[in-house]
DNA sequence: GTCCAAATTCCGTGAATCACTTATAACATT
DNA sequence: AATGTTATAAGTGATTCACGGAATTTGGAC
């Protein structure tokens, strides 16, 4: 097997440097290009677009997820692997969401910087264990408040008003809905007044996302 | 400290017997009761509500995740390992929505067992490696897609009924769309009559699910 | 430049829905 | 007996929907 290009993108020259030493005593390993800036960053891309691109993001904004989304689009093949000290959910979140195939922890060391840029190479992804742990909490909270939200908010909504929400959420209008329930139109606005007023909703649109949010209706 | 509780629960009479005999020798852990049926578990938790519900689960069918969501709601204090030969993302899935508190793969070995029922015990959940892996990968490709997804189904759209259906999905009334871009009320309605027309969608609710669905608006 | 298709803007009309209020009978709770 | 919740129904005026037509602008294609 070839050697495993990598590209540096620091903005800290002395980081950057930093990281190289870790990488050359690595034989599989070959620091091909080193970049403080994002054009710099980019015309290497261009020229070497090397297997696994190392990152370390000093600061979050949104320019720099933006170049983030920008690399990941146009070198698909390139792997990004973030180094960051941020490791607050939101965060993390964020960065991951633009494509980034590896992301190290500030307590990640050496070994685990080598481990993680096979891993890349060999088409896996790799988050260090800190970052896996706070994704899988908020992931296994987030799909287990999805059961628990549909059953709290709904026991101050009755039976038959969920009933109306369902029918109305399956795309039927409320003259269908009278007819299929064998009570007026005029029945069925009641029902939803009342439900917008105790849920506090403002619009139609509103009891929508409500009804979503705790597994009334489906998103096809 | 004191001994850690734990209640057995599985339709196998043998797999249960075998299960406590591992539990056994550990002397940190005292199995309190053995249930085969859900009459009996009912019971057994109503009179001893134990640390720790080990259930092996065989099949996991609507009336299994109704049981385990009403142990979850009923006995909050009794956190729930789950034990499966199942690994298919849908009903790993399944299971964590119903509050469990654990999950045992089938290539999970005695010590980890041991291991997980102490997490439990002292207040947080355990997920055996293969379980945190396909849930990684499954949540991490879910939080990239909402990314990419966000701009395909849209290419019909002008970027002006874009807008419209961004302000009316946050909750704003026509009047206040037209105010707001500074046309009248009747170009926001052509502009819904369009986009309907485009999508061929029956009702405002289907409009809702398709920009939700489309990362136009956001479920707070 | 000319022409065409799409995008954006606006309106008419009648039906449907919304927002707010009132009201009654049934039923459970206290 | 008094109170509260639920399900039913309606009045009224405002808003929105559904369907139609139409004028203006805009971006490409030829």
């Amino acid at each position: 097997m070839s050697k495993i290009s990598v590209g540096i993108y620091d903005e800290h020259k002395l980081v950057q440097e930093g990281l190289n030493v870790l990488l050359k005593s690595t034989k599989d390993i070959e620091v091909i290009f080193k970049a403080c800036t994002r054009n710099q960053l980019i015309d290497s891309l261009n020229t070497t677009p090397v297997n696994v691109l190392l990152v370390n993001v000093h600061n979050v904004n949104t320019s720099f997820l933006n170049l983030m989304i920008q690399i990941n689009i146009s070198f698909p093949r390139v792997k990004t692997l973030i180094l960051s000290v941020h490791d607050d959910e939101e965060v993390v979140l964020k960065i991951i969401k633009t494509g980034a195939n590896g992301f190290l922890a500030k307590e990640s060391e050496r070994n685990e910087l080598i481990e993680a840029i096979y891993t890349l190479r060999n088409g896996h992804d790799y988050y260090s264990e800190s970052i896996t742990h706070l994704l899988l909490k908020r992931y296994i909270s987030k799909i287990q408040n999805e059961q628990s939200d549909g059953v709290a908010n709904l026991k101050n909504l009755s039976s038959r008003e969920i009933e109306i929400i369902e029918l109305w959420g399956n795309s039927h209008t409320n003259r269908e809905i009278a007819d299929k329930l064998f009570i007026s139109v005029r029945t069925v606005e009641s029902h939803k007044n009342h439900i917008m007023q105790k849920l506090n909703l403002k619009t139609a649109v509103d009891l929508v996302k409500f009804a979503i949010k705790n597994n009334i209706i489906e998103i096809q």
